[in-house]
DNA sequence: TATTTGACCAAGA
DNA sequence: ATCTTGGCCAAAT
């Protein structure tokens, strides 16, 4: 059955090809990322996207915590909310206003 | 090979 | 509301 994440992808693999997935103007967690690949390891789709910071095919700024707050960033979590303002996302304190309705789901 | 770390999450005190 | 604890999984050391 198709988990999304079997031994012939690689982990990051499936996360960055996810993440590709976001569209423009949503963000999503790292929960349900990881859960899209179906497995748990939300804090390691972190650490995958933290290999792939500031590839264009991956956009990392659109993935957020539960609480809809940014953590960490290659380029700096300041860049990152500006990435995301851009979008038309509003931040906040480091936390996106509205989170409930720009997150995409899968 | 074993231990530690991390861009997480949820529940407890 | 803040802090601590435990759990979770993969990658790094």
């Amino acid at each position: 059955m198709f988990l999304g994440y079997d031994k012939m992808n690689n982990f990051n693999r499936t996360t960055w090809n996810l993440t590709k997935k976001i569209p423009k103007g949503k963000v999503t967690t790292y929960k349900l990322l990881a859960e899209a690949a179906g497995t748990k390891a939300y804090r390691a789709v972190g650490q995958a996207l933290n290999k792939n910071p500031y590839a264009p095919v991956v956009p990392c700024h659109r993935v957020v915590d539960s609480k809809g707050y940014l953590h960490g960033f290659a380029h700096g979590l300041k860049k990152k909310a500006e990435l995301l303002r851009k979008e038309g996302i509003k931040i906040k304190n480091n936390k996106i206003v509205d989170f409930e309705k720009v997150l995409f789901r899968f």
